[in-house]
DNA sequence: TAGTGGTCTAGACCACGAC
DNA sequence: TCGTGGTCTAGACCACTAC
């Protein structure tokens, strides 16, 4: 049987050393006890709190890393993620130019509601039937046109006063920021759509014009999915870039 | 000054030992030294071989292993990795159906023949001008029905013969068995286009129905850009997805 | 049983940033 | 100058595979 830090809780599975220190550190993420942008202790006080050896914390730490939940500096330490607005904008927003330069990105809001979930948000947020859920309409222009009609629905219940929120250009530093959830990663679905009469009107297309739609589930730290977003895109000038490693 | 594994040929900045380690294997492989499937001899003969420590031959195969080189089993060996047609399919087709399952993927090839490279073929694939290419077209489906209309052009100088062959559902094992050129990634940009005349006859979609096009261009193991394809996708029944972490 | 990769430890030195 | 993370080494033990 392999060594376990919390033989209490310890699953049935044993899981390798490195692992758990790594989940450990996650858990101290998710329940605020290390806030974004705050300095970690020391590989080496880590590596005595959790009584394993310093090489073992790095393990921990260079996965963590690699899934860009803590960043790390040579000579100033380690450091929880913080959602910088420009940086996680670009993070996961992947449409770049014809030319492959990033779009300066802005966003027209024009609506933000509370509403009882319908089919699909249920499913694609794991709600419970009979859930609220607030929904965000917007366009977004890039370098200085209309070129996304946006949809968002995030569930009431995690983002309470969102509705009352001015609704910035990059969502994900405000859910961090003020509710504390924080976006790790996102699944998108991506499929060629004709226009409808809500893209025309919009962002100006013409009816039926091919659009580039983006559906987006967003997963938070502790893996609850914590958003749904449609993105119908108008690819003339723009390209969604995705490399495949 | 960091300790170098080959003075004479030393870059100007001196990188970590395993980046070395790391770059002198994947040489053995683009070399055809180590064959596709081949098994690596041992952590620690690997190590005695390049003057350096177990750890560090570890730190570089796990780097390979990362990047999909080689593969590791627990008690069996490292070994390079092989295209295998399934899997390699699928590490770079993303289109699933609507119910995330994965699409049985076939073929019909609609021609095959050589010519002098266009501009766009020539920027694509970083060639000289007046070089030769190697034209296919077809059309594929998906779950038995016409989905994908489908342009892959490659340097004739790489694929010589490639013209002759019968052209497999997935070629990048063709390219690794029958060419050495081993594909390990790929930068797609995607839009959303209006089907023209030729699209209309090769997967029998509507006019100026919305399509997914999907501009692909392969990048071998030494950097090269090998492949240009652009794959005209219908997205009725099929989505594109892509995972960001 | 022998040989492989996977984990874990302990300790050394280096590169970098803050002071 | 000190403390941080980054690299490198050496050695121990474990888990898995093949024989």
């Amino acid at each position: 049987m392999r060594r376990q830090l919390n033989p209490s809780e310890a699953p049935p599975t044993s899981r390798p050393l490195y692992v758990q220190v790594k989940e450990l550190m996650t858990r101290r993420i998710i329940d605020g006890a290390w806030t974004p942008g705050m300095a970690l202790p020391s590989e080496f006080t880590l590596a005595e709190q959790f009584g394993v050896s310093q090489g073992t914390v790095r393990k921990a730490l260079d996965a963590l890393s690699g899934e860009n939940i803590v960043v790390r500096f040579q000579g100033r330490g380690t450091f929880v993620a913080a959602h910088d607005p420009h940086d996680t904008l670009f993070h996961f927003f992947h449409l770049v130019g014809t030319d492959g330069a990033r779009p300066r990105v802005e966003s027209r809001l024009l609506s933000c509601r509370r509403g009882k979930a319908n089919r699909e948000e249920l499913r694609n947020l794991g709600l419970p039937a009979g859930a609220t859920v607030i929904r965000i309409r917007r366009v977004r222009l890039l370098d200085g046109a209309d070129a996304i009609h946006e949809l968002i629905s995030v569930p009431a219940e995690l983002f309470d006063d969102l509705d009352r929120q001015t609704i910035p250009n990059e969502l994900y530093s405000l859910y961090q920021a003020r509710y504390g959830v924080t976006v790790s990663r996102a699944i998108e679905h991506l499929r060629a759509v004709g226009a409808d009469a809500e893209d025309v009107k919009a962002i100006g297309v013409d009816m039926q014009a091919p659009l580039l739609e983006i559906d987006r589930r967003a997963i938070s730290l502790d893996g609850r999915a914590i958003e749904w977003r449609l993105s119908r895109c108008d690819t003339r000038l723009h390209r969604y870039q995705s490399e495949v490693v």
